[in-house]
DNA sequence: ATTGAAAGGAATTCGCG
DNA sequence: CGCGAATTCCTTTCAAT
C-alpha cells in the first residue's frame, strides 16, 4: 500500500477512537457503501497500518495504582549488554515501556504496579538482580496529565 | 460491579489482545454460551473496567518515525500554574503521554513527529511559548525496546 | 446465572456499472 | 473503485431452568 487517500486516514482516525465500530456504521461515517469500507480496512491491516485492536482497561480497576518512570544506566554498553537488557525487560510483565535514549540515562522505563511495597519488590527481585544494570533512578507518577494511544493522522 | 471472577478476568485478557473478537469465538474460548458472555462483557464495560476499543497503528507507518521523552521543569508551582500547564499539554497532539513526578523534573512528555526538525519546530513554536514552562530537557528515543498496552491482570 | 432457540442485523461475496 | 443484492454468520433477546 502506497499513499493514504483522505477515507483512509479518515478511517484510521475513526478506528483509533472506536476499534468495535460495525462495518456499517463505519461506512456511513465515511459516505461510502459497507463492501468499499471493509475492503480498504483489510488493506490497512495487512499492510501494517494497522497492527492490532484492542481494549483499554483502567488501570485503577485492575489494582495497579502505582505508576513509576525509571531511569537505568547500565553499567557497560556492548551490543551484548544491551541485547541481554532488551531480552530481560521483555519479561517483566510490570514494565509497559521502555525506551533506548539518548542522553545520561541509557533507558527510560514505565513501570506499574499495585502499590509502592509491590513497586519495591519489583526493584529488588527483578529489575536490581539484572547483571547489566548500573544504577536506576525511580520517580513516582504522581498523576498522568495525559496518555493518549491515538496518533495524530498527517495530510501526507 | 464488586470483584472478578476467573472468567472476567480472561476476559479482560482476551479483549486487551484483540478487541474486535466476534462474542461467539469469545465465549467458546471462555467455554460460555454467547449470551451471558456478552452479558460480562457489557458490565466490563458500563463498571468502566474496560475503558474504550482501540485499534493500534505502527507510527513510522503514519510518518512519525521521530519519538522524543522530553523532562520539563516549571518555573514556579502554584495550583494555577500547574492547572495551566496540564490544560496546555492537552491540547499539544504531539504529546501522547505526560506524568507528572516526584523528583528533580516536574514532568516527562513522550513527544511523537515526523522527525527531529519537526520536533524543533513543536519546541520552539509550541512548547517553549508556554509561560508556566521553567527549562525542559529533550532525550532523542533510538530505539523502543517494549511499548505493551496490556496490563497484567493479578490473581485478585 | 447459564442454556438453547429464534429473530433481527451485520459481514462478506459477487456480478455489475 | 464503488454499488446493490444475496447469503451466511453473528448478535441479541427471551423463555426455561
Amino acid at each position: 500500500m502506497n499513499e493514504l487517500d483522505k477515507t483512509d486516514r479518515k478511517i484510521l482516525e475513526i478506528l483509533q477512537k472506536n476499534a468495535r465500530i460495525t462495518n456499517k456504521e463505519l461506512s456511513s461515517q465515511l459516505g461510502l457503501s459497507p463492501p468499499p469500507t471493509l475492503e480498504r480496512v483489510k488493506k490497512l491491516e495487512s499492510s501494517g497500518y494497522i497492527t492490532g485492536y484492542i481494549a483499554v482497561l483502567d488501570p485503577k480497576k485492575v489494582d495497579l495504582g502505582a505508576v513509576m518512570m525509571v531511569s537505568v544506566t547500565l553499567h557497560q554498553h556492548s551490543e551484548e549488554a544491551i541485547e541481554a537488557f532488551h531480552r530481560a525487560i521483555e519479561n517483566l510483565t510490570e514494565v509497559m515501556e521502555c525506551y533506548h535514549l539518548t542522553g545520561d540515562d541509557d533507558f527510560i522505563l514505565k513501570v506499574v504496579c499495585k502499590d509502592i511495597q509491590q513497586y519495591e519488590r519489583f526493584v529488588r527481585e527483578k529489575l536490581a538482580r539484572l547483571n547489566t544494570l548500573g544504577k536506576i533512578k525511580s520517580s513516582v507518577v504522581l498523576s498522568t496529565v495525559k496518555m493518549v494511544r491515538e496518533y495524530p493522522i498527517s495530510e501526507r
